[in-house]
DNA sequence: GTTGCACATGACAACGTAGTCAGAACCTGG
DNA sequence: CCAGGTTCTGACTACGTTGTCATGTGCAAC
């Protein structure tokens, strides 16, 4: 069958358990057995209501069964509404892991911006249902996230005012891939490295901040002042248009590729050549970061691999877990390796030729 | 209240309807009465059943409304399971016109590349639960999707094999706006302007390459042959790689910016500079492509209207519509010009002085 | 004072499924 | 042969809500 004539049909009601039991000749309840594949049930009779149900069509219906069980099989996801790749990746990844164990995935985006609007999306998602809530790019609202619910309320990363049980991500790879950038840049022969962070009630954008700091740190180096934008390449060039004032700026980290963008446009319509006076990391690994000019030096983040272990934790608790299942999960270090080396960094202008701090480590 | 103690409690019942009855001192049918904001509820009794039900935090189960009214107040989108952003932007776009009609969204992206993939997604959306599915970016599958189901099924764009009037958007933007950027570099005097299409499967990746087409034939010119990607920049470069054996190449049209940015880079690295010898537009006016080097001359969708206008119409056919509603709604033209000419397009490098073709039109 | 209608409320059934329990059919071992 | 289990099946009910219908109340028109 294809679909109807009109968008406006009456809609007939569609076959239910009931008239798949009597095609087939068994009671309802058989076929709920038969559908759930229960154990009890002889061969002969569930390929008679397979064939039925085949025939008619039939489909479970989720709200009856919802009704029933008092769970949904379906998580919702509060997400920031932007395009950024980042986030978008995330997504994908979450609903990939999620339909693999047959839970399906409702998201809500948040209005941007607005105060209190996390908690008015995770609101929106338990009216709708779900067994679960992840929120997908915990930011700092000023208050902690204070949802009247028995539903429990998970997030891709530190903050929220959330137990830390309910943190699916180490922070750690953030603060720790981060710093792995700016010591690549410390190790090239820069004095000192800038950090063009994103918005501050991030907690992403904190902890890669962090990092920044760390590296300074762990040499006894001063940090110079963190320049802020809101991830977008138009933030980026205008820090960018910042830093050309201070002639000393001679390597900055970007706490994501599309700002990293911006930035070195501003640097190269002002004549200061990326990388030869002044080297430019970002973050992300955005499938064009390769192929820019000049391709980007940055960090690869493991978005698929952070979705499935974390959604593992999630899913693990919704059917009534065994209590006793093992809490701690392998939680990869959140310290692997993953630094992009490409052409926009190199060692800094005024120490020409030998390759210094190359063998600083 | 805040988030229960450990993952694993037992969960208890959420306070019903009948609960809030029990408690405001009236009948469970009074308190659907006034959740559902129906008339003939006095103001005293309904100011009650509210203080009520925020006392207990009642939640209406969404489950039992839908057992008995059929309908979901939910929607289904089949998404490519990319992080493209013109893919993403659409997914942003939808939840929010939809969440502002009280509907939700329930995501599933298709395995790629898979055939029967996009038929699965849908199967696997209507045993959740939706009252309409919108395919996000519809793909040709070489088979028309053909599920059985009174659920209606919208395509954001040509094609599918569903009846046309399930086109929830005129196909002619794509067309025209592509057409228009060809137009505009055979203005500046390219003789001819080679395509960097997306992939033939995708209807968006046709109707590019068919306003590529148009923009040729209607001066007479014969299109050189088409080049085909996989929208990624990767694919952009190795197709510059091809176009650079070609030393009269000096336009190409790509039908997206990442590829546009993996072929301005493949031209750059063989020092075909990009706009003096070679031009070059995309598509999608990605944030970044303002900040290219060069800055990408583009084409800008409007992915909010287009989804707000989208849902409009499934949204109105919802709830047992009039049946004689306008159907025609506005559908704006879809040839509202929409180039956005930056610096990666200019005259051939062989016409040196002078802007011939300027005055061609 | 009765009729009629708008307003306000409640009793009851129904939606399609899964849980509970009972019972039938069939084994196995004594 | 029966006791006691395992396998298989169905009748009945509950889940939390909305739809239908009945009932009651107040007020205006006759």
């Amino acid at each position: 069958m294809s679909p109807p004539l009109s968008g406006e049909t009456p809609r007939r009601r569609p076959p239910g358990m009931t008239d798949v039991a009597r095609l087939a000749g068994v009671s309802q309840k058989t076929v709920s057995r038969v559908v759930n594949n229960e154990r009890y049930v002889s061969d002969e009779v569930r390929e008679k209501v397979l064939r039925a149900a085949r025939e008619l069509g039939f489909r479970p219906n989720t709200a009856a069964r919802a009704l029933i069980t008092g769970r949904f099989r379906r998580i919702g996801v509060v997400s920031l509404g932007t395009a950024l790749y980042g986030p978008a990746s995330l997504q994908v990844a979450l609903e990939r892991a999620t339909r693999a164990a047959g839970v399906s995935v409702t998201v809500a985006n948040t209005a941007e911006g607005q105060p209190g609007a996390v908690a008015e999306a995770i609101e929106w998602l338990l009216q709708q249902g779900v067994d679960a809530v992840v929120i997908s790019e915990p930011i700092d609202e000023g208050e902690p996230v204070d949802v009247d619910t028995d539903v429990p309320i998970y997030s891709l990363g530190q903050g929220q005012g959330l137990p830390e049980a309910r943190n699916l991500l180490p922070g750690e790879f953030n603060r720790h891939a981060s710093r792995e950038a700016v010591e690549h840049l410390l190790d090239l022969g820069h004095a000192r490295v800038r950090h063009l962070a994103g918005p501050g009630k991030w907690y992403a954008a904190r902890e890669r901040a962090q990092g920044w700091r760390d590296a300074h740190e762990a040499r006894g180096i001063e940090p110079p002042p963190l320049l802020e934008g809101d991830w977008s390449p138009a933030a980026g060039y205008r820090a960018g248009l910042e830093l050309l004032r201070d002639p000393d700026v001679t390597a900055v980290a970007c706490a994501n590729d599309d700002m990293a963008i911006g930035l070195v446009r501003a640097f190269a319509e002002a004549g200061r050549a990326v990388p030869e006076q002044v080297s430019v990391t970002g973050f992300d690994d955005i499938p064009a970061a390769a192929y820019l000019t000049p391709p980007l030096t940055t960090v690869r983040q493991q978005f698929e691999a952070d979705a499935v272990r974390a959604l593992g934790a999630v899913l693990r608790r919704l059917p009534g877990a065994p209590a006793d299942a093992p809490e701690a999960e392998p939680r990869t270090d959140g310290r692997a390796r993953s630094l992009v080396v490409r052409a926009s960094t190199a060692p800094p202008p005024n120490r020409l030729k030998g390759e210094p701090g190359k063998d600083a480590r």
